[in-house]
DNA sequence: ACCTTTATGTTCCTGTCTAGAACAAAAACG
DNA sequence: CGTTTTTGTTCTAGACAGGAACATAAAGGT
């Protein structure tokens, strides 16, 4: 916690704490309700709302009477409200989104790029096509480890080292994220992980990307490039990895693995199509296919009983290829995660769960990091 | 942070985070100091060390003049203020020990045991004769995993399952955590790993346990089982191990590889003289002995690197064994390191580094924990 | 139709907390 | 021996959340 000291700080605090509720909540929030959930007398809600509506981030509505009582209101986002933006940009790919507090996710543009960096000239293009007076803050997804939070790397384009400062303006309070580490966010905030203390989110595509989520907060590391769990040996294979070292994990699961196991040469980013031709053979039964699954997915369980053996997570939720590979072969997975794990925690193994928000997880994530800087202290304190 | 919602808990925030200032402070803080440290006018200090004074809590003396001006006082623990146990469980051996606030710690007693829970009736005896009204808080260390924070399984003593409920009183507040955690937290707060973000703390004895602190804080995982780094397959091992898996690092790290090098076989916590013994000849310049040490070290970097591609620590430090290793090996570590290291983060791996705070780390962290439960909110409403 | 019950919103007051200002105190400096 | 510097003390002010009493708006019951 940033600096708490004064009764204006705790004021402060205490708005954060009811906006966070408003924006996290399943359901829209009664002023009652939320009074209730925080602890907060009916008094003290008043003037807290009031302040937010006059500060233009919260709004109140009638809400629907149900059962005795005087009728509370729905806490809802103010119509002149601030609002995020939302990119995920991917090795082909680029989207922006919208959004507002609740949670309300609004896809503004998209398209596909050259695989260059000229692809953030595209966006910054989309986004003064939708900039408005209401926009606050920009969040952003990349699909590479971002160190320092603004050092691009991503080998496989053969962008050695691109500064994210140089291609975006600072208009807005900038965040930005990796793919994986914004998905796992997305299950914690809006998807399987809710409520869970310690977790492991595993974003497979072309290789394995991860986070340790605590308390929902995904972890950056001091570099701001923690999360390669892809590039550690955990499944005993001889091969080098693109990233410079012999053995990764990834080497044995994701889409590159599966194209090796047909012969084809993985990298670049390249051959997602036959990736997912494989997982459907391999649904539709064809042997070869279904070998390869098997591969993938052995490898994929007895990576994660040695993180499970290290990290103790409560869950495990896994996006992209994962979600394949735990529809078609959990029984292998766990199994094989069952046989990593030492023996006295066999009994009470660790859930692994096909995330619930789906593809849109990264951009999620991005949402989700971009409004929160709207609802830091610092950045309400100027607000209010 | 729990609930903070009124101007008290405001109020009992602030004094936490004096006394917290005090408690951690390298060298005793003054009033005045620690005003300016916390960002609290004098009068507003004057309240809180009022306070606190009365509680019994915080004492003032006079501190020496230094330059000019209205000389400060110096703030020191109360003489009847608490005081905490600390108590460290090994495979043969118990000490008992008591902090008091500001972190010096005072050995009261140590044994020897015979390997079964009985130590539990040694300690408690060792406690009852030291026990006085100033007696606060319990804080233990034990040498295995402590499943949900009270089941502790140690099976090289063939401990299978002891729960430690039954072997304590609930006379004081208690907290217990393994050795590889605590001697992690006593670096962190007293000593190489001071003001570091993400870190990683390896206690290499016969096998490795380590912990995932961040911001000083040494991570339990879901189960309180979190920090068994040893048993993951970073070194391509085709050992079974003690644990129940194939291929743990532990295998090739600690005591019981140095052991197996010389065909010893490892287990139920014996050898750890020739051990010694082994790094002894080792730094003599016995050639069989350095290849045990080299081994070790080589493997022991294979596995900080894999660990760091995943976890981004920006310091490692090392304890038991590992400090022998570093003084012997430091180049072989650091090159076996950056090997598993990615290629872009071979610029700047992490600092790679001997424990400061040596054999006692594991007391000294069970000492913090145990005044962690003193200064807490919770525990300090009571006293104010 | 009317009163009761229930839940919520509003108003006013109180207690607590930290900050600011003015002043007092205790040292070093010249 | 007065000045400067730093700290402690006291008193007042401003802000915050909580409690109590009352008002309001719905459903239930007769």
């Amino acid at each position: 916690m940033q600096q708490m000291r004064t009764s204006a700080d705790l004021r402060i605090h205490n708005q954060a704490r009811l906006l966070r509720a408003v924006h996290d909540a399943d359901e829209p929030l009664t002023r009652a309700g939320a009074g209730r959930l925080l602890g907060f007398g009916r008094n003290t809600m008043a003037t807290l709302v009031g302040e937010l509506e006059a500060a233009g981030l919260l709004h109140e509505v009638r809400a629907d009477v149900a059962g005795r009582g005087r009728p509370t209101t729905l806490l809802v986002p103010h119509p002149r409200g601030p609002i995020a933006f939302a990119a995920d940009i991917r090795e082909d790919s680029w989207t922006l989104a919208q959004i507002e507090l609740g949670g309300l996710l609004t896809e503004l543009a998209a398209g596909e790029h050259d695989r260059t960096p000229a692809v953030f000239e595209e966006l910054r293009a989309a986004m003064k096509r939708h900039a408005t007076g209401r926009t606050a803050a920009l969040g952003i997804a990349v699909t590479g480890p971002l160190r320092d939070g603004h050092r691009l790397h991503i080998s496989h384009l053969d962008w050695g080292e691109v500064d994210l400062r140089r291609h975006l303006d600072d208009e807005w309070p900038t965040a930005v994220g990796n793919d994986a580490r914004l998905a796992g966010l997305a299950e914690a905030r809006r998807g399987a992980l809710r409520r869970t203390g310690t977790a492991l989110h595993f974003h497979i595509d072309f290789d394995i990307g991860g986070t340790l989520l605590l308390d929902g907060d995904p972890q950056r590391g001091a570099a701001n490039i923690a999360g390669e769990f892809g590039h550690m040996p955990l499944t005993g294979s001889r091969l080098r990895c693109m990233c410079g070292v012999h053995g990764c994990w990834s080497l044995d699961v994701g889409t590159n693995a599966l194209l090796r196991h047909f012969g084809r040469e993985p990298g670049h980013g390249r051959g997602r199509e036959f990736g997912r031709e494989i997982v459907a053979r391999a649904a539709a039964g064809d042997p070869e296919a279904g070998r390869a699954v098997d591969d993938n997915a052995t490898a994929l369980g007895r990576g994660l009983g040695a993180l499970a053996n290290a990290l103790d997570p409560e869950a495990i939720t896994l996006s992209g290829l994962g979600v394949d590979l735990i529809r078609l072969r959990r029984d292998l997975i766990e199994a094989a995660c069952a046989d990593a794990l030492m023996e006295f925690r066999r009994a009470t193994p660790p859930r692994i769960l096909a995330g619930t928000v789906g593809e849109i997880g990264p951009l999620r994530g991005a949402a989700e990091i971009a409004f929160d800087a709207v609802l830091h202290p610092d950045e309400l304190r100027k607000r209010l």
